[in-house]
DNA sequence: AATTAATAACTGACCGGTCATTTATTTACA
DNA sequence: TGTAAATAAATGACCGGTCAGTTATTAATT
């Protein structure tokens, strides 16, 4: 036998519900919802499956769990102060959309947004919280630079949130595409890069000699 | 009584797994792949779930069957003509682009991609028949398209890859955007305006004044 | 009557959630 | 300070419901 001292188990408390939402944002972002299992969720957090219930009311509640916490480190990515400057709108841009990629790449961006888009049906309301916490301040906020660009003869006219979807659509398609398709044999896409290039594309326009007036 | 000939079914061999196809394309979109029941399918296609069998081997057989149905004409769709025209490189966008919007408002795309995004680690071989069937064509040809632009000094400099992302990327994320946030409150978007719009940016550039020489 | 499309009752595996029990940790008190 | 009682954390066997898939039977068609 090992010496005397090797317990079980250990009481955290406080560190078992991190350890369960972090685990279970892993097997949802796998699994999706439906046919993700408790006993996996509690496995990965090095825990039974009775614990999870201890923390947890329903498998739903840790989905809910999971996507609040993921929602939050989101909100504050965003406000860094980039658009607060009065910087010409393409100084913006060019700042603005490398810094997203960074994000995308650092936090679980990719993830839950497939959870959400992949679960919406079932869960609409996880659905209305990324919209109404994520997506609509980040669209608020891109339209209100577009318009304070447009203002000021810097953008050219034109409805400004179809505006925001030309500048974040690429982004996002590229990370959908990371999460979907790369693992199954799709050609890697770079994110950086991608931001620095579309960030010239979007804002000089793909055509070389434009070919309006 | 109604009258003495009233069946309680009909032997229609040839049409059931069209039947069954259609009623499972739109259960799966509304559910996703694990929590759509057999027993609904069988219900929405007018027929018992035995019947079901009949026809497919298993529930991941008919989920095969309803998205390589759904995507053949895609491809068809997308190969129409358009492409082989030997018009310069803004016009083919310009046509393309509205052509897309004009799919995707009437085929099932939007859901189809939905499922797909949602399944995709559970069913690696479905984002697998999507990425070869649809998206590497897709890809393929826009990035030939784009490098005949470049060759022709039409279309700036970069990876064509990436610029193909920057062509499609807005349409995607309108299509997922109705998708999943359309039905909890996110505001409408008109694919055929968007179309018209990021047509004209990505061409010609975002800003007024091009911040480069 | 023979054939076979279609049905409906059935089965067995699986999994979310519960709870009686075990074990670590804390507290009371000598 | 050492020890035993009290408490709180954690476990895992188990139950009940659900559902993909099977099969014995019925009914339409030829």
């Amino acid at each position: 036998m090992t010496g005397s001292t090797a317990p079980k188990w250990r009481r955290r408390k406080e560190a078992r519900p991190g350890d369960i939402t972090a685990a279970a944002l892993q097997v949802f972002a796998e699994k999706g919802f439906a046919t993700a299992r408790m006993e996996e969720i509690a496995r990965r957090a090095g825990v039974s499956k009775g614990t999870l219930y201890l923390y947890f009311e329903t498998k739903e509640d840790v989905f809910r769990a999971v996507v609040q916490e993921a929602v939050v480190p989101n909100i504050e990515a965003l406000r860094g102060g980039v658009l607060a400057l009065d910087l010409p709108f393409a100084d913006i841009v060019r700042l603005f959309l490398p810094r997203f990629a960074q994000i995308a790449t650092d936090l679980p961006v990719g993830a839950v947004a497939k959870m959400v888009i992949g679960e919406s049906r079932n869960f609409p309301e996880l659905a209305k919280v990324w919209h109404d916490h994520v997506v609509s301040h980040a669209i608020a906020m891109l339209t209100a630079l577009i318009e304070r660009g447009q203002q000021r003869g810097e953008v050219r006219s034109g409805d400004p949130r179809l505006h925001a979807f030309s500048l974040m659509g690429p982004m996002m398609l590229g990370v959908i595409w990371r999460e979907t398709l790369m693992p199954v044999g799709g050609a890697p896409v770079d994110l950086a890069e991608l931001a620095r290039q579309h960030c010239e594309t979007v804002l000089n326009g793909l055509v070389v000699d434009g070919g309006k007036p």
